[in-house]
DNA sequence: ACGAAATAATTGCGGGTGCAACCAAATATG
DNA sequence: CATATTTGGTTGCACCCGCAATTATTTCGT
């Protein structure tokens, strides 16, 4: 009749968390590090301007930014505020719908961003590509993406 | 000849990038916001309780901690001025090096962790192991470790 | 069509974080 | 043995974040 209190989840499931966290901090951490000192610019920074650049017309609501990037709508806010500020986006307000508002990715942010992504694949292609083969790469995602999918 | 300067990564690494921070960012959500509101716990705080916790004789250096908790030695430093504060926690000083500081979870502590762990398996349960079977949480810890290992 | 509820974005606020600088103590170097 | 270097921990600083409240606008319900 022991206490063994320590945790009731399965090791299996408490070793694929703290993988899970442990691989997160090391690829943010290696990432904010090499795009800071190559470009001057945070991962969060990048994250927003690359979500722009791939998008069709290279512009989003911002509340579909928030979403994207994973972060709450005042941070996106305050994050726009600041690309606004280095001249990389521009805000247009929706001719819609005037509560709404667009970040559009402006021809200066284009070309940080065409600089800055060769740093940013060099990172995820030592740290991922050059680990786990396309094979695996994809279980993984899809193996992530159960967690996240069915709310 | 295209431009196609939108990412010169592959598409599976990409994915899998992608689909790790997501899963990150709704694993933290939900144990921040399950914690908080039945223990009025931070995630960032229990994760340093439980370190204890799974420690023989319930401490640890402080340098130590702030290791497996993925966090900076100031980070650490401060959720320590907290958690005592909390009566969670004490600092004991280290009799063989008299730099050294270990943080020593107290009873009061131990019972906060024995009471909010519950909440804590049960998301880890929910998210993880209902949807993916033991074999694969097996591989999705070794497919992550390789990111972290070697350096 | 009109008031109620929902939605988009912003801002104040409290709080958390990492970096760099700092001090104290231990260890390495000559 | 003296001194330089390294290591453990704390603090000042600047910055970033999410929550809740606010304002403006749109959509829903009847």
């Amino acid at each position: 009749m022991q206490e063994c209190a320590s945790s009731k989840v399965k090791t299996a499931t408490l070793g694929a968390f703290r993988s899970l966290l442990g691989a997160h901090a090391r690829l943010l951490w290696q990432l904010d590090l090499e795009l800071n000192e190559s470009h001057g610019l945070s991962f969060a920074d990048f994250e927003v301007l690359l979500h722009l650049y791939a998008t069709e017309g290279g512009e989003l609501r911002l509340s579909e930014l928030a979403e994207l990037a994973l972060v709450s709508r005042s941070a996106l806010s305050r994050r726009i505020d600041s690309l606004v500020g280095q001249g990389w986006v521009s805000r247009r307000s929706c001719p819609t719908d005037r509560r709404g508002t667009f970040a559009v990715l402006t021809d200066i942010g284009r070309l940080k961003v065409d600089e800055s992504v060769v740093t940013h694949d060099a990172v995820l292609t030592r740290m991922l590509s050059k680990r786990l083969g396309d094979e695996d790469l994809g279980t993984l995602q899809k193996m992530l993406d159960e967690v996240v999918d069915r709310q």
